[in-house]
DNA sequence: ATGCCGTGGAAACCACGA
């Protein structure tokens, strides 16, 4: 089964972009990040055209996650993060399809930073964080994929010193994402290639993508479940060469049926 | 490299992104 999450920048301005990668890369579920879409927005016929299934979570101009599926059925099992009720930001939805939990999340930016965008950042992970703990405890497979703003370490960036007074690189966000991880997650792209640059975003501006100035901030976090089960991942960079793309590419990983 | 580009929504510019 091949899974993979996607930061559209907005689902109806991106959708011929997401409709003909849809086609040619045939993932089984997807995660889409950044809708910039109100819940009535979400272009469903489309996608339902394109043979997926969709639960989404939308928000007015910003925000907005996703998550579709080829031929399965998507039960959703939560919309929003707990551990805050005043937090309205449209950042996570989470389904269980095909016998596993998948949760779909875009991480708060954070800058600038310090401030309070960032103290939100910053919380939000902590959300995140307390909360993966409990899907760990239910001890079935689960995946937590989506959007981090998180560039791990000097690995994941293809100049890190352009980003060391940036939120996304920041000491406190490195460390809450390792936080994260030890909790019990695997970094899925990190074990298939220990050794490699990896990126997912290329900024529009400045040719970053002609000089391969990107940043990995987009990841799969698997339970241990998946072991022994992940058998390949990687970037769909070529995506992000097309006219009208996104500032990410897509990223998926395959996994095998129990 | 201080958003240089891009999106959405409101207003003919602004907020926001990473």
């Amino acid at each position: 089964m091949k899974i993979a999450t996607y930061n559209v920048n907005g689902v109806n301005g991106r959708l011929p972009v997401l409709l003909r990668w849809l086609k040619e890369s045939a993932p089984d579920v997807v995660c889409l990040q950044e809708l910039k879409a109100p819940q009535e927005k979400f272009p469903l016929q489309a996608i339902t055209d394109a043979g997926y299934n969709a639960i989404w979570y939308g928000q007015k101009s910003w925000n907005g996650v996703a998550i579709l599926a080829k031929g399965m059925e998507i039960h959703e099992t939560r919309r929003g993060l707990p551990g805050d009720p005043e937090d309205l930001h449209s950042r996570y939805i989470e389904a269980a399809i095909n016998g596993m939990v998948i949760g779909c999340l875009y991480l708060p930016n954070g800058n600038p930073a310090p401030g309070p965008k960032f103290d939100y950042k910053l919380a939000w992970f902590k959300r995140l964080t307390a909360y993966s703990s409990k899907l760990l405890k239910k001890d079935i497979p689960v995946i937590l994929t989506g959007d981090f703003n998180v560039i791990p370490t000097e690995q994941d960036a293809k100049k890190p010193e352009n980003w060391v007074r940036d939120a996304l690189f920041f000491p406190e966000s490195r460390d809450a994402y390792k936080k994260l991880v030890a909790k019990g997650w695997t970094d899925a792209l990190r074990k298939l290639y220990p050794d490699e640059k990896i990126y997912t975003f290329w900024d529009y501006f400045r040719n970053a993508f002609a000089r391969d100035s990107g940043i990995r901030i987009d990841h799969f976090l698997l339970s241990h479940h998946f072991d022994k089960r992940l058998v390949a991942g990687g970037v769909d960079r070529e995506v992000r060469s097309w006219e009208k793309t996104s500032d990410h590419a897509p990223v998926w990983i395959e996994v095998k049926d129990r």
